[in-house]
RNA sequence: CCGCCCGUAGCUCAGCUGGAUAGAGCACCAGGCUUCGAACCUGGGUGUCGGGAGUUCGAAUCUCUCCGGGCGGGCCA
């Protein structure tokens, strides 16, 4: 509709050119917004002031020759000249209850789009090491890349999502280590306690499962305890996978799910690693200082150059890093954005340059990045502080047990990932039935109860004849409603084009505060068969819709509750 | 010291590629079910949009600066 105005604009600034009135058509296509206050309009247009001055017009004259100027068409009963020069339509209302049809119509394909035209994209998220249970933190991360990646395929695009992991390297060695310690009776006062060892409870399960022989299954991996104390490298394996599956089962919990993993001891033993330091070399942005190898990062926007390979031989994580993205280029993917905590947003720049340094045709923004702020856990009105190697800190398995998948997922992903988040435990626990989560869910709910109840009354009513009547949905509650609907296309367009998931949730709320006011306003079965039919069509409509936006965020939408 | 993010109602947060009188939830107050689900609805807001300056028809939104908070800044990952 907006679109479809904007066209009608233009074919009046035309008009304008052509009379001589104005000099020019201002190179952008006329901006067409939603007033806040229903007293001016069901939509509106700036166009006037933004070139007044340049038409040397006073605002509100060129909006009038505007106005005069506009085509017949079917669209608008009427416009106004308002405000300081703002153009202000009123839709005629046949055009909004159409929308009924057109959600009917297009069924689960309402609110889709193919801007991706089905190209590749990949999501890489989570990606927590296998040295502890998912945390809050990760949690977040999880429920952001998912919902993007559903808003990804919902416009068009072929998603591959996928979770990297350190599976060698030092931490695992500390994992190991305290995997080995325990299994030898130790805790973490004994005097031979690995240094940076992991102290949580869990690193005994782990030891336990060892010496037991147990055999653990994982998303990637499958593996049996050699239970040899001595043996440090089955340790660690076994211990990896053991953390795998319990992520893997968090996850699950999570109604998470990963196209592919990717192990950072892969690019090692497939010599990855060799070749992109040879490729760094050849590209002419390495040096050699202090017995180190550098790369000069600076040249691509890095503030300081950084060390490849360490005095005593080793690669620095950062070798690691670029070695895998280019992996993903060479996977054919021109798209990769990556969800990641901000706490690791220094590596961006670094992992860029590394790219640009190997030359090999990759663009300078790439990959996307979108970076989630901490996450603060309130417990008994304090902070609690997280700590992995102690081991006190809340998992993720601990929230979904507390609130339950839908509310955790539905406060994670419901606020900007920019904006740092307060998770109140308490809150959550007290007054779980007043989660905003709900509040969605109960409308959807209520759709199903109305066309459950109506079909229980032995068909008499009947959505296709609502069709032919939807001119009954008249009513000021109706309308508003009838708008909203509209919105979730442009909604997810918007949505999945700035990758942010939180704008679906905040107009899922609205959404349902619209459906909550029209189903309390006016009663659906009660009155004459044709408004009957025609509420009914718009319930109908209302619980696609909302059913289409919860699953874009991972929730859950029930027919009770 | 440098870089990124944030600062909006008592609390938690939307709104930020500039639009009209800055919004929602929670909390609090007053109403609304013999009728489709009251996990709901209706009404109730004295906010220096952290402070200041700039840009312009117009700034919570863009620029600069200062203040406050978070996170980074290692031949750790």
């Amino acid at each position: 509709m907006k679109s479809e105005l904007a066209a009608l604009i233009t074919i009046a600034l035309e008009k304008l050119v052509a009379d001589g009135a104005l000099g020019e058509l201002p190179d952008a296509t006329p901006q067409i917004d939603r007033p806040r206050d229903t007293s001016h309009g069901d939509l509106s247009c700036n166009i006037a002031m933004v070139l007044a001055k340049r038409a040397g017009m006073a605002p509100r004259d060129l909006a009038t020759q505007l106005i005069a100027a506009l085509p017949d068409n079917s669209l608008v009963d009427r416009c106004d000249v308002a405000g300081p020069g703002f153009i202000n339509f009123f839709v005629n209302q046949s055009q909004q209850t159409d929308i009924v049809q057109t959600i009917l119509d297009a069924g689960e394909t309402y609110g889709r789009s193919n801007t991706g035209a089905g190209q590749p994209v990949q999501v890489e998220f989570v990606s927590a090491n296998p040295t502890g249970p998912l945390h809050v933190g990760h949690g977040r991360g999880a429920a952001i890349g998912d919902s993007l990646s559903r808003l990804l395929e919902a416009t068009g695009w072929a998603v591959q999502r996928e979770f990297y992991y350190n599976d060698a390297g030092q931490q695992i060695n500390n994992l190991a280590l305290s995997v080995q310690a325990r299994a030898q009776g130790k805790d973490p006062s004994h005097k031979d306690w690995p240094a940076d060892g992991y102290q949580g409870g869990y690193i005994e399960d782990v030891a336990a499962a060892y010496i037991a022989g147990e055999t653990v299954q994982a998303a990637d991996r499958e593996i049996t305890a050699k239970a040899d104390i001595d043996d440090l490298d089955a340790i660690r394996d076994f211990a990896v996978a053991c953390l795998r599956r319990e992520q893997d089962q968090d996850l699950r919990a999570f109604q998470v799910v990963f196209d592919h993993y990717f192990l950072e001891s892969s690019l090692y033993g497939s010599g990855a690693v060799e070749h992109t330091v040879n490729a760094l070399q050849t590209g002419g942005h390495t040096f050699e200082e202090q017995d180190a190898l550098w790369l000069r990062t600076t040249d691509f926007g890095d503030d300081k150059n950084r060390v490849m390979r360490k005095q005593e031989g080793g690669y620095t994580y950062f070798v690691p890093d670029v070695a895998y993205h280019h992996n993903k280029w060479q996977r054919g993917f021109k798209r990769v954005i990556n969800e990641q905590g901000a706490d690791h947003h220094s590596t961006i720049t670094r992992v860029r340059a590394g790219l640009q340094c190997l030359d090999v045709g990759i663009p300078e923004g790439w990959p996307e990045y979108v970076l989630h702020q901490m996450v603060t856990v309130m417990r008994d009105g304090a902070e609690v502080k997280l700590s992995k190697r102690a081991g006190s800190y809340v998992t993720l398995r601990d929230l979904i047990d507390w609130v339950g998948c839908d509310a955790t997922r539905y406060f994670l992903v419901a606020r900007a990932p920019t904006s740092q988040l307060t998770f109140d435990v308490d809150l959550a626990l007290a007054r779980s039935n007043e989660n905003p989560v709900y509040y969605i869910q109960y409308a959807h709910a209520r759709c199903a109860s109305v066309l459950r109840k109506a079909t229980e009354t032995g068909g008499q009513h009947d959505v296709a004849d609502g069709l032919k009547h939807l001119e009954r949905l008249n009513e000021p509650e109706t309308l508003a409603l009838l708008v909203s609907l509209a919105r979730y296309p442009e909604v997810v367009a918007t949505a999945a084009e700035r990758l942010e998931p939180h704008d679906v949730a905040n107009y899922l709320r609205e959404l349902a505060a619209d459906f909550h006011s029209f189903y309390n306003a006016h009663k659906v079965l009660e009155g004459a068969p044709e408004t009957t039919d025609a509420r009914l069509a718009l319930v109908t409509a209302s619980r696609q819709v909302l059913a289409s936006g919860l699953n874009l965020l991972g929730v859950s939408a029930p027919d009770s509750m």
